[in-house]
RNA sequence: GCGGGAAUAGCUCAGUUGGUAGAGCACGACCUUGCCAAGGUCGGGGUCGCGGGUCCGAGUCCCGUUUCCCGCUCCA
């Protein structure tokens, strides 16, 4: 576990040694768990989004994209459930480390004392038999009345500060009822906090008029509620998918481990519409469909695996993670969920349209079940920098460190450099530049040894280097040394953009 | 959220019992060189994460705080 701490260690440094990945507002002492892509990241995550929406929307004629806003309708997130699913207001007991939705504790401390009030009257019952009137009695009977009027003052500080969030309310409430934890027994409380996974904020200029909306939580409801849209304007047919990119935010309880876990992240979704009944034929497919992507990057098959999910969410009827083997351990990467038609069905039931397909083979109309694949873009990122982080020692006993990234996803594809600034070198590679920079992401350098350029290129991943020497003036001919062998090969200048194109179709 | 560790130049780090901050690499200019992190000369760059306290004096001691990493906890 050490080695692979400091494994963990030794990509972060990388990452931001070599422009892939900064802290947000790092000059204002970072936000917590907000990280930027910089110069070298961004081209990196560019190309795994594009490598993703080319496998997914370009090779399935029955699969295009969309791209909703971030914003919706404040009642989408009613229907998803995630509004009333995270909305509690919870407690630590600082002792026993155990978390508790407060109003529960509340509610439990006056279940106990409704209990009270039923043993007196259990009792009272005994001792009168026929006689016993258990209406006077409640309204005579000390003890009764006493408990009645506790339980009547709870409820009337719990339900208002429930319903004003007034969490130090709910706190005092809980201290002035001397409520002890179960497990440890201790009154030794945190504050109370609302725990909303939701960040929100208002729409509207006015302070009057602004309404709350939440910064979606997740990508998928964008493409369920432009399913008939898109079915109808681009006459879909069962089965068929929508696909996504974008940003969703999630106010973690605990955001950490790099851009493991963000606060602000990027999902690549696709939803995949079939019939009811062929959901688990269609998320099997999907399940090996999604592994063989995967792999086609040439990242070893032994880092990955699949975890079937036994605990099923509210939505779904079948699910399962890939789990890539981070630097901390096999976590989730990406999911693949059968989410049967919970949400286009609470969809109908909120918004009151019909969200049906009418199927012409078996002519009738309903609504179709959904097998979800999401995969998180900066987890994929940081998947494909742990598979690529090398540090090698080479047969001379020096190191070096190597980005072996897959081509297709480097940032850049060519380095060019000329051998010396003189002799006219660095004209000749600037024309090299300039035919290759059309089709590929180029770097030209000329400062430095070449050695040293070399490296610097291995460390941020590039796949090929082309040196222009003084052989390049008489012939057109130029070195090209492949990255992960650090092989060189004199090849014609005119060779140089299909070897390089060859790698990458890969 | 609780507990542990860390923060000094762009990076990696040194800094003694408290005495006023250094190295290597990187960066800029010039010279020499030319196929796997070259050599030389000169130069730029740090209110030592931030705030407070103790002290004649704090990078160093104390308190608070921010951020990161780890364990526990949580995770539609």
């Amino acid at each position: 576990m050490a080695n692979n701490d400091d494994l963990f260690k030794k990509i972060i440094a990388h990452a931001k040694e070599y422009g892939f990945v900064f802290q947000s507002s790092e000059i204002y002492d970072g936000l917590s768990a907000v990280y930027d892509y910089a110069q070298n990241g961004s081209e990196l995550k560019k190309n795994i989004r594009d490598y993703w929406w080319k496998a997914m929307v370009q090779m399935h004629e029955n699969i295009v994209g969309i791209d909703s806003a971030i914003f919706m309708h404040p009642t989408v997130w009613k229907a998803s459930g995630h509004v009333d699913a995270f909305n509690d207001p919870m407690i630590d007991n600082k002792d026993s480390k155990k978390r508790y939705r407060a109003d529960v504790l509340v509610e439990d401390h006056m279940a106990k004392i409704e209990a009270k009030i039923d043993k007196e009257i259990t009792k009272a019952a005994k001792r009168f038999g026929d006689s016993f009137d258990e209406k006077q009695f409640r309204e005579t009977n000390p003890r009764v009345l006493a408990n009645a009027e506790k339980l009547e003052e709870i409820k009337n500080r719990l339900y208002p500060a429930m319903d004003n969030n007034d969490m130090d309310a709910i706190k005092t409430l809980i201290e002035d009822l001397g409520i002890v934890c179960p497990v440890s027994g201790s009154r030794n409380w945190t504050e109370v906090r609302q725990f909303n996974l939701m960040f929100s904020t208002s729409m509207g200029s006015t302070a009057e008029g602004a309404t709350e909306i939440y910064l979606r939580p997740e990508t998928a409801q964008g493409i369920f509620v432009n399913y008939l849209n898109v079915q109808k304007t681009g006459r879909m047919k069962i089965p068929f998918g929508i696909a996504q990119t974008g940003k969703a935010f999630r106010n973690e309880i605990v955001a950490r481990q790099f851009i493991f876990r963000m606060r602000e992240f990027e999902q690549m979704e696709l939803q995949f519409f079939v019939r009811p009944g062929d959901e688990k034929k269609w998320y099997s497919y999907w399940k090996e469909e999604r592994m063989k992507w995967h792999l086609s990057l040439g990242i070893p098959a032994e880092k990955f695996r699949f975890h079937d999910h036994d605990k099923l969410a509210h939505y779904a009827n079948a699910a399962a993670d890939i789990e890539f083997d981070f630097p901390m351990g096999f976590k989730e990467l990406e999911g693949i969920h059968s989410r049967t038609d919970f949400d286009l069905s609470a969809h109908e039931k909120y918004s009151g349209k019909k969200l049906r397909y009418h199927d012409p083979e078996l002519n009738k109309s309903y609504v179709p079940y959904v097998v979800e694949t999401s995969i998180g873009l900066d987890r994929m990122f940081l998947a494909v920098l742990t598979a690529a982080y090398t540090d090698e020692v080479l047969e001379d006993g020096s190191s070096r460190v190597v980005m072996k990234l897959p081509p297709v996803l480097a940032p850049y594809k060519v380095a060019v450099f000329p051998l010396t600034k003189k002799d006219g070198l660095p004209d000749k590679a600037r024309e090299i530049m300039d035919t290759l920079k059309r089709d590929y992401m180029c770097f030209y350098e000329e400062k430095d040894a070449i050695g040293k350029r070399y490296r610097r290129h291995d460390a941020i991943g590039t796949p090929y280097c082309v040196t222009v020497d003084h052989q390049t003036l008489e012939d057109n001919t130029v070195t090209i040394r492949e990255r992960d062998t650090m092989n060189q090969e004199r090849i014609a200048i005119s060779e140089i953009a299909s070897i390089v194109g060859e790698r990458l179709r890969g």
